[in-house]
DNA sequence: CAGACATATATCGCGTGGCTATATATAGAC
DNA sequence: GTCTATATATAGCCACGCGATATATGTCTG
């Protein structure tokens, strides 16, 4: 995980894997790289990271998985469940609503909002 | 902690104790209160999460803290220190890049941006 | 062919930090 | 006298990102 503190990242780190999978399915690796390039290179989840939170979102039926050894490399393909459809955009409303919260709180520190046409 | 899971604060529970305490030395519970107030409720940290975060932010030199108990109310005061000050703009700008970052990942989720004036 | 490297997944132990529960003490209200 | 708000503190639990490590295979290079 480079460049942001990991602890920044909890909590909305499973978001972003889901986000990504409503792309389509991908295998753990392949997400790994997506994440990467989706984030311009700022955030690189680690395989240590990655797996057990995949493990995780599988157990709670978010995603579900299916392994293709066809191709002689031994992948395991993740999709988002319609209960992880849910989640993510769940997810994604409450991450939104907290980062107004604290853009709001951090508005005199990070200087007056960039929002408008001014 | 209402509203948000608790994951979404970690990394940015003490961005927002330094926040506020740039508006002015206070003591725990004052904190407390106006945290809640400056979020409009959404956040209320529990005593058992704040007096710890504030003994980690002392023992880090970014706050200093006064006993006074000149008033019967026994109220220990925080303050920011210099290393503090800096330390509030850098996570500051830190929290804001990751938002920025989340943001744009979560576009297609959200919905398209509703930053300009379209 | 041998060795190096990227691909691909998995698990263990560690540290951090928010939570609940609990404890203590005083001021003010009734 | 009792109850509530004020005010601080700590212990133990749990979730999760991390680095380290393991394993196995495809691909490229000399």
């Amino acid at each position: 995980m480079t460049k942001f503190n990991p602890e920044l990242m909890r909590g909305s780190l499973d978001l972003m894997v889901l986000s990504v999978l409503a792309g389509g399915r991908k295998y753990g690796y392949l997400l790994q790289q997506e994440l990467r390039d989706a984030s311009r290179g700022l955030v690189d989840v680690q395989a240590g990271t990655l797996y057990p939170l995949l493990h995780r979102l599988e157990s709670d039926k978010l995603i579900r998985c299916k392994w293709d050894d066809s191709t002689g490399r031994r992948r395991k393909w993740y999709e988002l469940t319609e209960p992880g459809r849910k989640r993510l955009s769940a997810q994604a409303r409450e991450w939104h609503e907290y980062a107004e919260c604290l853009r709001t709180m951090l508005a005199p520190i990070l200087g007056p909002a960039p929002r408008p046409a001014t």
